[in-house]
DNA sequence: ATAAAATTTGAACCTTGAGTCAAATTTATT
DNA sequence: AATAAATTTGACTCAAGGTTCAAATTTTAT
């Protein structure tokens, strides 16, 4: 045990460290899309996990670093679910249907948030979340495309199809309520259709 | 003129308050939209305008004044649109075509600005502004479900398909640009267009 | 059991920005 | 031109909340 812990043991300490942060920075990210950036104190997101303000700076720099973190985060999730769904691809519909239905998912079952506050964030930050952001859009916008390069999708400016949709997904995570009634999976159901017949070709 | 003036001249001082005191709440929405509520101060707003923070205050009571009148006046335009548009519906559907096309149009062409800091405001004011919103959130998928009944809009969760394209609608917002290339007429189309194929029955 | 390292805290500090107010300035009235 | 009313300002107060840090506490290793 003892050769083992050895080298374990520190391996343990960071694994401990990271999950702490990574909790600092869901809860406060779930606090920020319910309550908005600036109306959530960092003796809010404390509180939550039980902990004092002072302790939070253990695991973060500053505040924008949690939102900058956030917003990472979801796109690291939106990155993974591209990259996860590459493979599979009929037809660029079909293609995007797949990822709308998981990108639903990620907002109505796990707990990542498209958070909004870009503007809450400064210079360096700002640019990196922007890029990220632009990033992910261009990609859809090439499946969209592909799709109306195929025939599946109907013609029309691909950046408007695109705007559309993620409207819809944005504002989703807006309203949409862990409590509620509403299931994510009919959600799911329910948006997929509506894209699928929105754009179709 | 002095008869005439004893009466117009306090009527006139008034409307020029008025139309001053619209001209703060406005320039203010307009950058709360961009910028968003709490990244935009009082005294950026003052400077918009040419005066000084303290000014401000001679024609309104807080910032949060500014916040709940600039929702306010945005819902003021989406009724007058809704009593506007009532008429002429032929279905459920080609009513809700219209008016998502003069909703388009408020954010593009007016200065018209759906704002999400509802956060920011406190107890009465978020009340009141939510109270706004429900009503018109009502209103449409109350057409909607006319719509359904008449066969021109399919079936499904009529609050799911409302959100869906409202969804579009708050998302245009953030990304407009009246700058950019992008021509509001061609959006509507645009959007009108995936709206319809989106929901046709 | 003890020392070292990791974690958390209380109590301050500091900056930002909202709001106030009496005085100054501008505009309208006679 | 003189006066009154309306409008704007500069200088200030004040509170909220983010950040810091030395000390206290807890956890881990020997």
């Amino acid at each position: 045990m003892s050769t083992q812990s050895a080298i374990k043991a520190p391996f343990d300490r960071d694994r401990q460290y990271a999950a702490k942060r990574r909790a600092v920075i869901l809860s406060a990210a779930s606090a920020f899309r319910r309550r908005g950036y600036h109306n959530t104190s960092m003796v809010d997101i404390a509180k939550t996990l039980g902990l004092t303000k002072a302790a939070l700076y253990y695991y973060v720099k500053n505040k924008e670093e949690i939102l900058y973190e956030s917003h990472i985060m979801a796109y690291d999730s939106m990155d993974e679910v591209l990259k996860r769904k590459r493979a599979d691809s009929q037809s660029g519909l079909n293609y995007l249907e797949k990822l709308f239905r998981e990108f639903v998912g990620l907002l109505t079952q796990s707990g990542v948030s498209l958070l909004t506050d870009v503007d809450s964030l400064s210079g360096e930050w700002k640019e990196k979340v922007l890029s990220r952001r632009n990033k992910i859009e261009r990609r859809i916008v090439r499946i969209v495309k592909d799709g109306q390069a195929d025939g599946s999708i109907r013609a029309g400016d691909p950046r408007l199809h695109v705007f559309f949709f993620m409207g819809a997904l944005n504002w989703l995570n807006a309203w949409f309520d862990t409590e509620g009634r509403l299931k994510g999976e009919d959600i799911a159901d329910h948006f997929v259709a509506q894209l699928r017949s929105g754009i179709i070709g």
